[in-house]
DNA sequence: ATTTTATGTCAGCCTTGTTGACTTTCCAAG
DNA sequence: CTTGGAAAGTCAACAAGGCTGACATAAAAT
């Protein structure tokens, strides 16, 4: 139940590992997970895309040239679920396929012009809910943020996610 | 693109503003989400719930006695979606779903032994990586990761997430 | 007493995830 | 040069969990 006693441990209160303070963290990236969300969907209600359409967008932003097997693991959905979402998008010209010109098996995505002009009006919403987030909370709570949440992330998710750490491709 | 310039602006430098930095916390929440929902859903597996039930479950164990109607607007899905989540843990003996005493139009909901015996084996789950998280990062982290999420919340989510600040029901 | 509102249920649809089976392309090893 | 296996794509079927619309019943309001 409560972490290790309850009481001041050593130096410093290991309060903050109750399950009670686990409690409310666990219910505060559920709340906040749903607003960091909304103003991207309901932007892609305008279009016919869905959040899944969303995500790969954002990663084909990121890492232009990126293959369908790497954006699969990025992602973790399988292959036939991504091909539904990218095919979509292909045909609908935000997305453009390339055939590897090492290994031909392979196809590099990039985004369209049209494409990243829909990852823009995407990104600038949801960016400007985190901006008005960081703002109010200050640099020292976004420290702390992001550290919490690399650590809470799965190893390799982690390694990817430090790799891209600050720069697209 | 960058923020309102990008050097150094008052006394403290407003660099954790610059889009580079909002993309990086955009991109931790997508990866911590994945982790924050893998053991639990792991764990649904063995059982036939999903993530919806584990909502409910969650919140009815947070607050017994809380109406349908409170429920749906907590995790802001329809009556209906909802509905079919209640009806199997309902029937499943999970849940018990007693009718209002001054409101008979009124359902609320209470987990059986059953029922916070699942919830129990999911939060333990949950908690565990949370509590892992929090070790990693410290206290001071952990605060700030608490305020940021708070500031990324809908106002009317962060409302109820904060009068449920401290204890159950 | 009748209408209106709140609540919950049922039926049907859509997105997006899943598995499984299969083909095509191509690299690389025998 | 052939063959084995990895990468990619396709088709089909299915499940979870969103959604809307229609509807039943209880309570409240007129």
């Amino acid at each position: 139940m409560s972490v290790s006693g309850g009481a001041a441990q050593g130096g410093e209160s290991l309060l903050f590992l109750t399950d009670e303070q686990l409690r409310k963290g666990i219910e505060a990236m559920f709340f906040a997970y749903r607003g960091f969300t909304a103003d991207p969907d309901r932007i892609l209600e305008n279009y016919a895309y869905g959040r899944a359409h969303h995500r790969a967008i954002h990663f084909i932003h990121r890492q232009p040239g990126l293959t369908v097997n790497t954006l699969l693991s990025v992602l973790g959905v399988t292959k036939q679920s991504l091909n539904r979402v990218l095919r979509a998008l292909v045909e609908d010209g935000l997305v453009e396929s390339r055939v590897g010109r090492r290994d031909k098996r392979e196809r590099h995505l990039f985004l369209t012009e049209k494409g990243a002009a829909l990852e823009r009006e995407l990104s600038d919403a949801q960016r400007a809910r985190m901006r008005a987030a960081y703002r109010a909370a200050g640099p020292a709570a976004v420290a702390g943020f992001r550290q919490v949440l690399e650590a809470m992330m799965d190893p390799d998710l982690r390694r990817f996610y430090q790799t891209m750490k600050d720069g697209g491709a």
